[in-house]
DNA sequence: ATATAGATGTTC
DNA sequence: AACATCTATATC
């Protein structure tokens, strides 16, 4: 283990205050490839049952969501038209919420991310996009419901971020109210940060 | 720089 | 059928 996972009670706060705190922290993924990490640069909060744009909304629990339901600190993953998105559950007990890790800037482990990327990529393309960052950092479906305080899948800590900026989530104009709620947050300025689509 | 189309897997 | 996306291509 290459870096000291945060316990358990760094994620025992809010999720709009977790998605804020995350900024700056190292998500790191070890496999046999050997170990990738990136700072944590984006995220967006999505809180169940009564965010429309969430998987959980309206308590929606099925196979997919069930490990939101949870207690926070896991990793839920899904697939999103062939690209794995990987969230941080939070929340407490049978609150199921979750922030999505949308873009990190690369740390360790760069030659790795250019392999799985593809080498004629320029270096902010590896992983400013929440399908892009887990293709680069090796993080699949098969980790879904992994404790984030442990190997392979883990966040260190990281960096203090100065400017935190704030805006509408990406992606999701089909949900209704919840598509102005400003729950995304990304550092102010950095260039791995997501564009609009 | 923006805009659009098409590919694609999983879920419900 | 819907979707918390990405890539390539075209055009300014």
């Amino acid at each position: 283990m290459l870096y000291r996972p945060l316990p358990l009670d760094f994620y025992q706060q809010s999720t709009l205050e977790l998605s804020r705190a995350l900024l700056g922290k190292l998500l790191v993924k070890e496999t046999e490839e050997g170990v990738a990490s990136g700072w944590i640069v984006e995220t967006e909060a999505y809180i169940g049952p009564d965010d429309r744009a969430a998987h959980s909304f309206g308590n929606l629990r099925t196979k997919r969501t069930e490990v939101m339901f949870g207690p926070p600190g896991y990793v839920y993953t899904y697939v999103m038209h062939t690209h794995c998105l990987v969230n941080v559950v939070s929340g407490k007990k049978e609150h199921p919420e979750a922030v999505l890790i949308r873009a990190v800037e690369p740390y360790t482990g760069i030659d790795l991310m250019y392999d799985r990327r593809g080498k004629e990529k320029k270096e902010q393309e590896l992983t400013n996009g929440p399908g892009k960052l887990t293709k680069a950092l090796g993080i699949t479906k098969d980790d879904y419901g992994l404790p984030c305080f442990s190997p392979p899948l883990y966040i260190a800590k990281g960096k203090e971020i100065a400017d935190i900026e704030t805006s509408v989530r990406i992606g999701i104009d089909n949900s209704g109210e919840a598509r102005d709620y400003p729950w995304r947050f990304f550092v102010k300025g950095n260039r791995f940060v997501s564009k609009k689509r």
